[in-house]
DNA sequence: GTCATTACTTACATTTTATATAGTACATTA
DNA sequence: TAATGTACTATATAAAATGTAAGTAATGAC
């Protein structure tokens, strides 16, 4: 997450797949630990640092602080720092970001009667 | 993927998670690098270990392999030998690897469609 | 007896991702 | 003047995922 190097076998793979399948372009967005928990409760509005932390109670700052640059970066969400001693920042999912809403719904769905399928065993 | 430590923090916080949140689960079985583009091959139709690879031109034997018997692992393909020489090999979805579908599909239109939001700017 | 074919496995190296711990900046409050 | 709260950043380390290169097993064809 900090220093990809943009010579490896790895990145070169990342990026052909991506090119040519939308769906490993996605997995490449969605695909960090944390990541779409983070959206999972952002789907249900606007959030703090400090209030994403509190819902996430294992996750490190330096973890939360790089998950939400990324998804950031991705255009997922907005990032929106009030001046303010101590600070306030908001971060809130974009348009591009809500519509993830549907797949999360559908996964979370899908997981519980994947691991009902797996208890079945 | 080969050797996990179970005693790690990122291990317990993995199953932490996946216990929580259905999507974090989901996300650990469909996470891999090669492994969506794996279930959309097989979607049309089960395939032969050389007919996967033919289709998954960079990926290695060894990360074929491992993501097949991940998959296999947590029951989304089923394995099927044939008692012959040279070796034939069949993968194909299970039941509740081909109702990953409608996901895959919806994650197809919301790459593509992200990409273009991203391309914008 | 050598070769070809297929589906792997193994040992090892590298890259990427995650965790641990300790800081920093700033204005308000005490 | 010192302590407080918030949202981070810096550096080090550990763990997980991926890649490289070379093997293995079995048997039918030559």
């Amino acid at each position: 997450m900090t220093d990809i190097k943009t010579a490896s076998t790895n990145f070169a793979n990342k990026q052909a797949l991506a090119e040519e399948c939308p769906e490993a372009y996605a997995s490449n967005i969605l695909g960090g630990q944390w990541t779409l928990v983070i959206c999972s409760w952002l789907l249900e509005g606007k959030l703090r640092f400090s209030e994403l932390k509190k819902r996430l109670p294992n996750i490190t700052e330096r973890m939360l602080s790089l998950q939400l640059r990324k998804l950031e970066d991705n255009k997922m969400i907005s990032r929106t720092v009030y001046p303010e001693v101590p600070p306030r920042v908001e971060y809130e999912l974009t348009t591009i970001g809500y519509e993830l809403k549907p797949i999360i719904k559908a996964l979370e769905d899908w997981g519980s009667r994947h691991k009902a399928t797996m208890e079945e065993a």
